[in-house]
DNA sequence: AATTGCTACAACCGCAAGTCC
DNA sequence: TGGACTTGCGGTTGTAGCAAT
C-alpha cells in the first residue's frame, strides 16, 4: 500500500483554520477521523496535540501569573510531574505549557526550596531513599539540574518522581483519577478563579487562530457530543 | 558583525489505559 | 474475553529568538 506521507514540524496558519473548522464540525475526540477527514496529512494524534495546546479555545496565553506559579510549585511538590492532573487545577493552562514551564522556571526555584528545607544529608525528605538510589535520566546536557535526579518510582511501566510531598498511591488513570481527584479536592474551582482575579487581572487572550476565524468560535469548550 | 550559549515553547515519540467490536 | 484501534499522558527533542561575548 502506498503510505500517504505525514507531514510534521510546525503548523501553519492554513492548516490551523482547516483544524479548527473540522474540530467545530466534529467534536474533538475522534482525532483519526478528523485528521482523515479534514484533508491535513497529520495524524490524528498530532490534530489532537495542535488544537488541546494551542487551538483550544479556552486556553490563556501569555505570562503565567504569580499565583499560577506558586500553585504550579505547589502541586507539584505533591503530585510530581503529573502534568495534566496540575493543568486541571489552573483553567486555561495544559499540561504541555505546564510542564515547559516548569522545567525553564521552576525547577531551580523548586530545587532551592527543597535544598533549604533539607539537612544536607543523604536522607531526602521522605526520609527514606538515598542518593545512592537517585536515578539519573538528565538526557540533556550540563545544565540539567538535580531535579532528574529524584527517586524514581516504578508503576505499571510508568514513573513518576518522589518530590519529597506526600507519596499518593499511584492511581491508575482514567476513571479512577477521576474518583481520587473527587475526594480529594484541594483547590475548587472557585478558589482558583478568585485567586486569580485578585493576584493579577491577567488578561485572558484566546488563541490567534479565533481572530482570525471567528465564526468558528465554540461554545466554551463544549462540542458535539 | 559574527559566534556562542541560553531560554522558551511547539511538537514528536513511546507507552499505557480506555473503548469498541 | 481478547484483540485492534484510539486517546491521553509524560518525557524528550528541535529550533527560533535573544543576550552575552
Amino acid at each position: 500500500m502506498v503510505q500517504e506521507e505525514i507531514r510534521k514540524g510546525p503548523w501553519t496558519e492554513h492548516e490551523d483554520v482547516q483544524l479548527v473548522f473540522y474540530v467545530n464540525l466534529f467534536g474533538d475526540r475522534r482525532w483519526d477521523f478528523i485528521a482523515k477527514v479534514s484533508g491535513l496529512k497529520r495524524t490524528g494524534k498530532s490534530c489532537r496535540l495542535r488544537w488541546v495546546n494551542y487551538l483550544h479555545p479556552g486556553l490563556k496565553r501569555g505570562k503565567m501569573t504569580t499565583h499560577e506559579e506558586r500553585l504550579v510549585l505547589e502541586l507539584h511538590s505533591k503530585w510530581g510531574n503529573r502534568w495534566s492532573r496540575i493543568a486541571r487545577k489552573l483553567p486555561g493552562r495544559t499540561d504541555n505549557e505546564i510542564k515547559n514551564y516548569w522545567r525553564t522556571h521552576l525547577r531551580k526555584k523548586a530545587q532551592e526550596r527543597k535544598q533549604a528545607m533539607s539537612p544536607p544529608s543523604s536522607i531526602s525528605n521522605s526520609g527514606v531513599l538515598a542518593p545512592s538510589s537517585w536515578i539519573s535520566r538528565s538526557s540533556t546536557s550540563s545544565n540539567n539540574p538535580p531535579m532528574d535526579l529524584m527517586p524514581v518510582m516504578e508503576t505499571k511501566g510508568r514513573s513518576f518522581y518522589d518530590t519529597g510531598g506526600d507519596l499518593e498511591i499511584f492511581a491508575p488513570k482514567g476513571k479512577k483519577d477521576k474518583e481520587v481527584e473527587e475526594s480529594e479536592k484541594v483547590y475548587s474551582m472557585d478558589d482558583i478563579w478568585k485567586d486569580i482575579d485578585l493576584s493579577e487581572n491577567c488578561q485572558t487572550i484566546t488563541s490567534p487562530i479565533w481572530n482570525y476565524c471567528p465564526d468558528l468560535l465554540v461554545d466554551d469548550g463544549r462540542r458535539g457530543e
